[in-house]
DNA sequence: AAGTCGGGGCC
DNA sequence: GGCCCAGACTT
C-alpha cells in the first residue's frame, strides 16, 4: 500500500485544477452548486460504458421529457425504450425503470453509497458517484479514468483485476472530506482530458511530479490488460415486410439481447456458416443485401430480406413509417435503411 | 473469474 | 481491425 504522505497533496492539487479546468456539460451545475440526484443519476446511469458525445444528447431528451423522477416512474415502458434507442447496452433504460418507480415509491433517492447501491442498475461506481456528487459523502467513484490514471500514478503492473482492487482503495483513502464529489469529477475530466488511454499529455498534468509511470517515461504502456479474445462470427437472416408505405416491426423478448426493443422479424443468429433462409411466413422475398455489425462479444452478419405484402404477417407486431421510425437499435435501423433506401435515423 | 450486454469514435 | 469508453449483472 502506498503511505499516504506520498499522495497527501494530491486533492488539493487535483481540485486546484478542477477549479481552472473543469468540463463544462450538460448534467454539471457551477461548482459549489446544489445538484440535483435524478440528473445525476440519470447522467451516471447513461454514461455507464458511453462517450459523453454520444450519452449527452439522450440526457437532454430525457431530462427534458421527463423532468423529474417521479414524471420518469410514471411512463410507459415502451416510450422510455424507444428513447434509449441507439444508446446501447438495454438493459440500462430496463433497470432505468425499476430504480425510478422504487425511487418514486420511496419518496427519494437514498443519500449513502450503501443505500443507493441497492438500486437496479446501481453497482459500485455509480452509487460513489452519486453519494459524492449529489449528497456530499466522502465516497470513492472508481471508473475505467480513474482506474487508469492510477495504473499511470503507481506503475502498476500486475494481474489487473487484482491492481484494480489495489486502485479502488488507494483511491477510498484519498477521497477529501470537502468537496468528494468535485474530486470524483476532477479524476474523470483529468482522464478524459490529459491522462487519456493511447497518448497522455503529461506535459500539462497537474499530478505529473507524482507519477511513477511518468518518471520511468512510458506512461501509455499502462494500464497493463489481459489480451482479449476473438469475436466470433454469428449469421441470420432479417425480414422487410412492406405494405405501402408502412414496415412491420415486433417486439423482442423482454431479457437478454437487446431486450425489449422494437426490433425487426429475425430468426436465431448462429455461428458458424450462413444459414439457409428461413423466412416467417410465405412471400416475394427479395435480397437486400447485408448488414455486418458489432457486438460486445460477437460480429453479425444480417442478410436481409424484403417483400411486399397486402396483409399483416401473424402474430404481434405493429405498421411503422421507416422515415419516422427512431425506436429502432442500431443494427435493426441499418438493415432497415438497407431494405428501404433511406438512412439510420438517430437524434 | 468469466461471460453477457451496444454503439461509435479514434488509432 | 482493435481499442476504449463516468460498468452492472449473472453464473
Amino acid at each position: 500500500m502506498t503511505r499516504r504522505s506520498d499522495f497527501r497533496e494530491l486533492a488539493a492539487i487535483l481540485l486546484a485544477w478542477f477549479d481552472q479546468n473543469a468540463r463544462v456539460l450538460p448534467w454539471r451545475a457551477p461548482i459549489g452548486t446544489k445538484r440535483d440526484p435524478y440528473r445525476v443519476w440519470l447522467a451516471e446511469i447513461m454514461l455507464q460504458q458511453t462517450t459523453v458525445p454520444h450519452a449527452a444528447p439522450y440526457f437532454e431528451a430525457f431530462t427534458r421529457r421527463w423532468p423529474t423522477v417521479e414524471d420518469l416512474a410514471a411512463a410507459q415502458d415502451e416510450e422510455v425504450m424507444r428513447a434509449w434507442a441507439g444508446l446501447g447496452y438495454y438493459a440500462r433504460a430496463r433497470n432505468l425503470l425499476k430504480c425510478a418507480r422504487e425511487v418514486a415509491a420511496r419518496g427519494g433517492f437514498p443519500e449513502t453509497s450503501a443505500g443507493l447501491r441497492e438500486l437496479p442498475g446501481i453497482g459500485p461506481y455509480t452509487a460513489g458517484a452519486i453519494a459524492a456528487i449529489a449528497f456530499g459523502e466522502r465516497a470513492a467513484a472508481v471508473d475505467g479514468n480513474v482506474d487508469r490514471v492510477f495504473a499511470r500514478l503507481l506503475a502498476l503492473k500486475g494481474e489487473w483485476a487484482a491492481e484494480k482492487k489495489r486502485i479502488a482503495a488507494e483511491v477510498a483513502a484519498l477521497v477529501p472530506e470537502e468537496r468528494p464529489g468535485d474530486f470524483a469529477e476532477a479524476l474523470m475530466d483529468l482522464g478524459a482530458t490529459i491522462c487519456t488511454p493511447t497518448s497522455p499529455n503529461c506535459m500539462i498534468c497537474p499530478l505529473t511530479g507524482l507519477c511513477k509511470a511518468r518518471a520511468e517515461g512510458r506512461p501509455a504502456e499502462y494500464p497493463v490488460k489481459p489480451a482479449k479474445t476473438a469475436k466470433p462470427v454469428r449469421h441470420g437472416h432479417a425480414w422487410v415486410y412492406v405494405k405501402k408505405d408502412k414496415v412491420w416491426l415486433v417486439r423482442r423478448p423482454p431479457e437478454g439481447l437487446l431486450g425489449g426493443m422494437l426490433a425487426l422479424p429475425s430468426g436465431v443468429w448462429k455461428e458458424g456458416a450462413a444459414q439457409e433462409p428461413a423466412p416467417p411466413s410465405d412471400a416475394d422475398w427479395q435480397p437486400a443485401g447485408e448488414v455486418r455489425h458489432v457486438f460486445t462479444h460477437f460480429t453479425l452478419r444480417l442478410a436481409v430480406w424484403r417483400a411486399n405484402v397486402s396483409n399483416s404477417p401473424a402474430g404481434e407486431g405493429t405498421w411503422a413509417d421507416p422515415s419516422e421510425e427512431t425506436g429502432l437499435p442500431t443494427v435493426f435501423a441499418k438493415a432497415l435503411a438497407l431494405a428501404t433506401g433511406g438512412t439510420v435515423r438517430r437524434r
